[in-house]
DNA sequence: AGCCGGTTAAACAAAA
DNA sequence: TTTTTGTTTAACCGGC
């Protein structure tokens, strides 16, 4: 293989395995040499990881597509089967235990120079991979931002370097123009139902592949949007044409009100800032919009946590405001469908054998005894390993749940957190539950507790308003409602 | 039963 | 003056 790694394509092994019979191609990335493993070899290899053979060498979770789709590639060089290890692999992880991971690979873009790197018009795009019927659609939080079920990424791409994604009104982080990823590609699917879709069961139902039941509430898409945005930063426009181009939300005629949601999300939402006016200069309306370093490393929480203390709550009108009325009954059969879709899509999830057995695991996470924990969207982070990290128990609460004369008054640095690292080996059975603790996958990486408070402003209006509501009270209440739950963790850029 | 998460809509103010 | 932007409140539904 050539360092090109346009061509790379058909079902790879993402591996830590060590290097034997792994040729470099660049940076992360190994070939298989194909002279010495066959394409009935790795069939073979495949199809003992689908039916669970607990007699293999390595151990392999299955993320990609069956056995049976691989009789349908074209074994010519462009489509051969390679391995392939995700950039920044460190060397301790590949001495220990292994456990690959099988994916479908598409078209990889040069990594060098950015999507602005595009080039190489007559590409060619993997082949629509088999119907079967015990391979759906990856979960939707292994899927990098925006981009459908249906899109067949190697999720080492997820950890490429990326130019910053996002010019204005340009169509997504993801997909930038001239990108392999653009509408050629990805886009099907996601605006033409009526494509056939690779990752689609058998039966054709719309059920997995519903771009709506990997929707995401209002407060995620934001922050998948602004984390990856340069400077982590956009205007409300920006925001607007992000949404409109990757949530279904927007493209409901029905709802005329989600450019109101997003507003009132980032308003609302302690993971939003406003950039004050002389950093935000050359914005000619509104403000520019940024993710705090805060939610930048820990994620986003849910807008709600405003919602004022049950103490406080001011009364309600014996009959309420008719139009009021009508709006809550909205927003209520909204979250009804929304949550509807969230259920059929983890029920989809649990298809067997597409996540299968892990071995390992105890011996590389010898002091973690719970659930692996992953970031909230590893995928679009710019950071050239292939984190998720995570932090051990040591943190202190949420600054979200934090009351500001606290947060005022302390003023020494806290200990830098401890980060341990995961890999993309880790147990791929906890994906399929989807809740890393507070790291409730089903929402997309809606997290329950935040980390450190040191970047939090204390006169964000959003937090001074939260606060004026706040009772002592009510505040223990969130803080005992917070340690009911498992053991805080926080997932961390490092 | 009550709280929480998520959403929608509205009211209102300020800015452009 | 109108439109956009930003903030806040209120209402509903489903899950727990």
């Amino acid at each position: 293989m050539k360092a090109d790694s346009w061509h790379m394509q058909g079902l790879g092994i993402h591996t830590n395995t060590p290097y034997d019979h792994v040729t470099a191609l660049q940076p992360g990335f190994h070939s298989l040499d194909s002279q010495q493993s066959s394409k009935e070899e790795w069939q073979q290899i495949l199809e003992r990881v689908s039916a669970g053979d607990n007699d293999l060498t390595h151990d392999y979770t299955i993320l990609g597509p069956p056995p049976a789709a691989i009789a349908a590639f074209d074994p010519s060089p462009r489509q051969s089967i390679e391995t392939s290890t995700a950039m920044g692999f460190e060397p301790q992880m590949t001495t220990s235990g292994s456990n690959p991971a099988l994916y479908p690979f598409i078209p990889v873009e040069p990594q060098f120079g950015g999507w602005t790197a595009t080039s190489e018009p007559s590409l060619s795009y993997p082949p629509a991979i088999p119907e079967h019927e015990q391979w759906s659609a990856p979960p939707a939080s292994m899927m990098p931002n925006g981009l459908p079920a249906s899109a067949h990424v190697h999720p080492s791409q997820f950890y490429y370097p990326q130019e910053p994604h996002f010019t204005s009104a340009g169509p997504s982080p993801m997909l930038s123009q001239g990108s392999p990823h653009d509408s050629d590609f990805v886009d099907v699917g996601w605006d033409q139902p009526d494509v056939p879709q690779p990752w689609l069961d058998s039966s054709g139902s719309d059920e997995i592949n519903d771009i709506d039941a990997i929707e995401v509430c209002y407060a995620q898409l934001l922050w998948r949007c602004l984390k990856e945005a340069p400077e982590h930063t956009m205007t409300l426009k920006e925001l607007y044409d992000w949404v409109r181009e990757h949530s279904q939300k927007a493209k409901d005629p029905k709802n005329r009100g989600w450019q109101n949601s997003v507003r009132h999300n980032l308003s609302m939402n302690a993971a939003f800032e406003r950039v004050p006016p002389r950093e935000s200069q050359g914005v000619k309306k509104g403000s520019l919009w940024r993710l705090t370093p805060a939610a930048l490393r820990d994620g986003v929480i849910s807008t709600t946590r405003y919602r004022k203390d049950p103490k406080h709550k001011p009364l309600k009108r014996a009959t309420p405001a008719l139009k009021r009325q009508i709006s809550g009954a909205k927003g209520g059969q909204a979250t009804r469908n929304a949550q509807r879709r969230q259920q059929q899509l983890r029920e989809a999830r649990s298809y067997p054998n597409l996540l299968t057995r892990q071995r390992h695991n105890d011996l590389r996470q010898p002091h973690r005894p719970g659930p692996p924990i992953m970031p909230p969207m590893p995928f679009y982070d710019n950071h050239p390993l292939p984190h998720p990290f995570m932090p051990l128990y040591d943190h202190p609460p949420s600054p979200y749940f934090l009351d500001v004369d606290d947060q005022i008054s302390r003023s020494a640095p806290l200990t830098p957190p401890r980060v341990q690292m995961l890999y993309d080996s880790q147990p791929k059975s906890m994906l399929s539950e989807f809740n890393f603790g507070h790291i409730d996958f089903t929402n997309g990486g809606i997290i329950g507790g935040g980390g450190e408070h040191e970047y939090f402003a204390p006169d964000t209006p959003s937090l001074g308003t939260e606060a004026s509501y706040m009772s002592d009270d009510g505040m223990q209440s969130l803080l005992s409602h917070n340690a009911s739950r498992e053991p805080t963790t926080f997932p961390v850029d490092v």
